[in-house]
DNA sequence: ATTGGCACTCGGAACGGGTGAGTGCCAGGG
DNA sequence: CCCTGGCACTCACCCGTTCCGAGTGCCAAT
């Protein structure tokens, strides 16, 4: 089929372009893949995959690269997931086995991310919205100073110090600390807020300016998503490799990494750890980074989505080993937190 | 005096340089600073400083930039400290202000030094090992397991989860808890962890082996220097400004930073808030990079150095300017630290 | 000690010809 | 109808050459 051949084309291109990062030429593509055909033939195709979008040249009289669109039909249609190496797999094992808490876990992960992929590695913090709340702890720092932590179940700590209007003595601090237990543990953090709220109106007059401080300050905590947007990034060093000219294409990586907002915003939704999300050039959300893509999947315990992980790198990348490697250690991480 | 003229020529070389990021020639020179002389004499001058190592030529028939030495030269005896515009101290004030505990203090200090300095900015979290133990807090997670929680007087919270060996209840829990806060509360780390490990022989054969394991996690979350190598890095942006080569200049700077513990050399001994430590090109402790310099200094409440904080950056740098900010930082993050 | 003058150096920009990888097109053959 | 070899053409890149000017060092004069 001649459908079919013009598809092994692209798929050799792509493959050579990420490999050599230069232009491929018709006549290089017959010596370095079994296509059967001759370089004019090869040429005939160039030419109709140029004219629907799937390549270009940089200048006249060089070889072809591909376009975005050439790398999505690579990534959706002519490629499969490259099978991890006995390596690789020993690797994402044995770094993520001593983790000792969860930041260490996401700490580990976006190390191993970035060292199997030679790109930048972004890790999304586990959200705080869909767990739930395990203990709250209250403790005097002074006479009208109390230290509030926040334990949630997904091993996240939370802490506020809140000043109070009057004294507190150890016997209502550990009545307010046991209310406020049997209100709120084990529920969701949404339906806590709740619970919370209605609680200060059961204590007696006495300590119920007190109570309402300190309700006020956990329900802040609890509905400050700021944790939500907390992402790690590893791996920096690989933006020395782009080679690029770095105006155009380092510059805004390093301001993008900065920016934990436009980081999550490039991880976008969270989705199941199996299906792996590719944005490639343009499709990023971002004007200043549309030579770079991102490759992001979601983890969590269950199939149930807490947070992403991924990486960005230049369009020009080996997606399919990539893509192997985000999902595998997203899928480890999230059996690490199935068990934590 | 001719001495001093020769200095002041230096001092005009340094100037001229980090703002033009050029090599600056005779008449050049004497344009741009009101040196009273001709080019011929500033040549002469020249001459004499690169004689002696001050400054060097890139070629033959280029200006002169300064060297290490030169530098050294400048920030010893050539240069003070350039005051703060009101707008730079306002900005730390607002900056700083809103931080609501102990881990934003110190994003903020980074932004902030960042921003200010327009350079690569480096805050280590304030060390454990000189706080004390504020309380201890025991919390069930299951029947045999128990979530340690350590509350350091600078604010800093330590976790651990423990696997028990038999069942705790809430008795048992509470009167471990007691005690444990009795033995250490508001005593050092050191200190803790020897009154700690005599803890265990006071308890009953029934709960001995438990408190045992507790016991054995805290003194190991208290020895635990890991957040001590902690650190926050911001402003990588700003690394897109050196526009130097960057194989020689940027990657080696970036694979630093991914390093804590080189980063913790770089900064260097905690001193004084006070006393700015700068140290320029080859003075860094590492080869790759040796046209970088360092501006650091301690923090911590009183004039205890906790911790350090400061930058990296081109040798080619405003001393000045850079010294300024960081001990604006770093007395003004004392202070918060002093209050909180 | 300072200065103006002068010859000299040399990096970098500007120019130009040659080279070769790569292309598009076409006519002939399976 | 599709493939192929051949051919003319294009153009980025390499490399040698030239030219320019900022900057220097030295020297004789003040």
């Amino acid at each position: 089929m001649v459908e079919d051949r013009r598809l092994a084309v692209l798929r050799a291109i792509v493959e050579d372009y990420v490999s050599t990062q230069e232009p491929v030429g018709s006549k290089a593509l017959v010596e370095r893949h079994r296509l059967g055909v001759s370089p004019a033939t090869v040429r005939n195709d160039m030419a109709a995959l140029e004219d629907e979008g799937f390549i270009t040249q940089p200048h006249t009289s060089a070889g072809r690269i591909p376009t975005d669109k050439g790398y999505r039909l690579f990534v959706d249609k002519l490629s499969q997931v490259k099978p991890l190496t006995v390596a690789e797999r020993r690797a994402i094992t044995t770094l993520l086995e001593g983790a000792i808490d969860l930041d260490d876990v996401v700490a580990r992960s976006v190390r191993l991310l970035a060292q199997m992929t030679r790109q930048v590695a972004i890790v999304q913090y586990p959200t705080l919205s869909r767990s739930t709340v395990r203990h709250i702890e209250l403790v005097a720092l002074g006479e009208t100073r109390v230290l509030l932590v926040l334990i949630l179940s997904t091993g996240r700590v939370e802490q506020r110090v809140v000043e109070l209007p009057s004294r507190l003595d150890e016997e209502t601090a550990a009545d307010i600390r046991a209310r406020v237990n049997r209100a709120v543990a084990g529920s969701r953090l949404s339906e806590a807020s709740g619970n919370l709220a209605e609680l200060a109106e059961e204590f007696g007059e006495s300590s119920r300016g007190m109570v309402a401080v300190i309700v006020a300050a956990l329900i802040e905590a609890m509905s400050d998503h700021r944790s939500d947007e907390r992402v790690l990034v590893g791996g920096t060093a690989n933006l020395a490799r782009f080679g690029d000219s770095f105006e155009v294409s380092i510059k805004p990586m390093l301001e993008a990494l900065e920016e934990h907002v436009v980081l999550l915003k490039l991880l976008g939704e969270a989705t199941s750890p199996s299906l792996v999300t590719v944005r490639i050039g343009h499709e990023v959300p971002y004007e200043e980074l549309s030579s770079t893509s991102v490759v992001a999947t979601g983890y969590g315990p269950g199939d149930e989505a807490l947070a992403t992980l991924g990486i960005v790198g230049p369009t020009r990348m080996d997606y399919p080993g990539t893509m192997a490697a985000v999902r595998a250690v997203a899928r480890y991480v999230s059996k690490i937190l199935d068990e934590g």
